[in-house]
DNA sequence: CAACTTTCTCCACTCACAGGACAAAGGCGG
DNA sequence: CCGCCTTTGTCCTGTGAGTGGAGAAAGTTG
């Protein structure tokens, strides 16, 4: 099936596409309001976006006291794929060119199982969502991975927790599969993105973006943009030393943040303090499912219980310690906190801001917002779409 | 005095001033190899800037096999002034456009004394640079200050250890004193800015540099330019817990690693090794001068002196443990040590590269060189010099 | 001295863009 | 319903940026 496959073909074009995709603008007038061209070069470029697939008028708006403006808006059949790959479970979404999300689906999965069965699985989930009538095709498709990824290349390389992803050529033959761009990233990356794009992070140049799932990473945002660092594993904060002499880590050393706490080691704890007798209400729910989750650890604390409490805070201390070393060093404008445990919800966010707020000095602290991602379990697929349509919206 | 003022008319001026500035090309010939403009259009910027005080043309050079080439060069005569202000002393130096340093001046001053009982002697210092020749005037300063600087407007915010330099408009007041355009930055954004013009860090675009002297600092580039973070504390990290409930630090809190590792710390410790009696060769030289400072540490240390040697060893270990978290973080192409300890050398080095390579993830530390600043002393007023040139090689 | 290089200059042509005139299309008061 | 205002969009011309080629200038080499 062929898609429709225009670049814009300058600056300008791109930068109205973008403004298009932001919401806002969407006639001629408008769109000259926010961009710095005069009005009739402005409708050549329109006019030649008209042209290509990209962009199309339908109909007039409402007047608002002259004559009515022609609706310009992108090509409402645009069609992006969003996939985020976790540790434990993939998500995969639809959305339209403005970034909507048309169409959402969650399922388990083990990353470990390699790229292949991984990736026969995401294309089964696209074309379950093709088939509910949501798209025809793609015209472009983001990916977030669990681990560091040669971005230029669109390759993961040494992922620690994705046993034979190593060199995969993720992006081309994701591509191949697909028919149209691909671009790849790290998931915290595109959760990072998602936020700046359509979460909290909106008009926030400087920022971090911790995401706490089954690991721990950290999307960098610098002057707007992702810092991924010379060889993609800017972020990596999981393996910090957040304690000294402590609890031996799978990646070899003792005390990482990730052996601490992330949602793998929140469920250790937690049933190591179960089994101790140290609570009835995780116990019972031990028994109950021969496992915990976090997500166990988060309903007995909403229910009151004091160790799961315990255990939370705890773990918010020793993050609350790792990034309010990062925020001395970076001196963002705001941290968001996301991944699986926001749903040990304020609990958590209480112990971190009160490490930060203690330990970083009152200058970078003072005007410093610490929210939990806006977005939930929507931000990697929307970051993900973000990042294929910036590719696509920029000059080839 | 009258200097010269002009500054480029657009982006390609601007270009080609910082191309003649960085050394390489001189030559219409050689400048259109370096930059993407038509021969003819080159030819008319060149001519325009030839037009301005900026550039001269002065000769010809040897024939390389066809028709001479004209030399374009900066104007020989610009003269810029450099002043890295630390907490103990401060640097003065003359550079012509190229940056190079045409002389230079270290006193000793205590940065407590207040912003003008110090401009007062910077501007003698800068007076007797200009009494023996080397300058007429100045056509722009940099000026690196040992605090957090809101940027914009060249003005320090809440330095804590500078008392009386709060909301001091430092750039304001030299400016009117110098006759030319100030820009102001912390003095370890300058080190870094030095390192990447003429030391250890050309050509890499991401990079930290440390600065241990007085305190402890980090320069951040990402992509090239300098990070300051959204108030300008960026890179501020002397305070980050390097030891849990360690050493008392005047900023309040306890085991920052700045009171467990700086010039002033070791200094302390030297004291305390000293009248504890664990090493002859530091109560000696503590008896002779009274007091013991990192020099000394340094030459017992070269001596053999075991103590020494520990202190300095202990310290590296400290500073790497953090430096191996913002490695793990930021995943520089390269980590630059610089400041006041560089004299304690390769043992400091060695141990604070063991912390890095042992904590950080291999991919992060494959390919990290941590190397010692080249510039020493000088990168400070180098990186000085850039910054203002920069701002003055920039269209108005 | 002829042939070849390299460097620099000049000129004609194209294209990007601004800005004003003007047309189109509506609202509103009389 | 009509003139007058506002808003939106189009057309046209002038200006300046930029390219590419022709060729002049100034060398070297055989």
């Amino acid at each position: 099936m062929r898609r429709m496959t225009a670049r814009p073909a300058n600056a300008h074009q791109a930068r109205l596409l973008k403004l298009l995709r932001d919401g806002g603008p969407n006639s001629r007038a408008q769109l000259g309001d926010q961009i710095d061209l005069s009005r009739s070069k402005l409708a050549v470029e329109v006019d030649r976006l008209l042209e290509t697939d990209l962009v199309v008028a339908d109909g007039l708006a409402a007047s608002r006291g002259g004559r009515r403006s022609h609706n310009i808006r992108l090509n409402p059949g645009l069609r992006f794929l969003g996939v985020d790959i976790g540790a434990t479970s993939v998500d995969v979404a639809v959305t339209n060119a403005e970034l909507e999300i048309l169409g959402h689906l969650n399922q388990p999965m083990d990353v470990r199982e390699g790229p292949v069965a991984v990736f026969e699985q995401v294309l089964s989930m696209a074309a379950k969502l093709k088939a509910s009538g949501l798209a025809e095709g793609f015209d472009g498709a983001g990916i977030g991975v669990p681990g560091p990824v040669r971005f230029p290349e669109g390759v993961p390389v040494a992922p620690p927790i994705m046993p034979g992803w190593d060199g995969f050529p993720v992006r081309e033959a994701l591509s191949q599969e697909l028919g149209c761009p691909v671009m790849v990233d790290n998931d915290v990356n595109l959760m990072a993105m998602g936020e700046q794009h359509a979460g909290v992070a909106r008009s926030v140049g400087d920022f971090l973006c911790v995401k706490i799932g089954t690991g721990i990473g950290c999307g960098i945002v610098a002057g707007g943009d992702v810092h991924r660092g010379v060889t993609g594993s800017a972020g990596d904060i999981g393996h910090i030393q957040a304690v000294p002499d402590g609890r031996p880590c799978a990646c070899g050393n003792r005390g990482c943040l990730e052996a601490h706490f992330s949602g793998a080691a929140l469920a250790r704890d937690a049933v190591e303090a179960a089994e101790q007798g140290l609570s009835e209400e995780l116990a019972s729910r031990l028994a109950a499912n021969g496992t915990l989750t976090a997500v166990d650890v988060a309903a007995s604390a909403a229910a009151g219980d004091a160790t799961a409490l315990d255990l939370i805070r705890e773990g918010g201390n020793r993050v609350g310690q790792v990034i309010a070393g990062l925020v001395s060093f970076f001196n963002p404008g705001l941290v968001v906190i996301g991944g699986g445990v926001t749903g040990l919800g304020h609990t958590l966010l209480a112990a971190i801001r009160t490490q930060v707020y203690r330990q970083s000095l009152p200058l970078a602290t003072g005007n410093l917002p610490i929210v939990l991602g806006e977005l939930g379990p929507t931000a990697g697929v929307i970051g993900a779409a973000r990042l294929i349509s910036d590719h696509l919206f920029s000059p080839a």
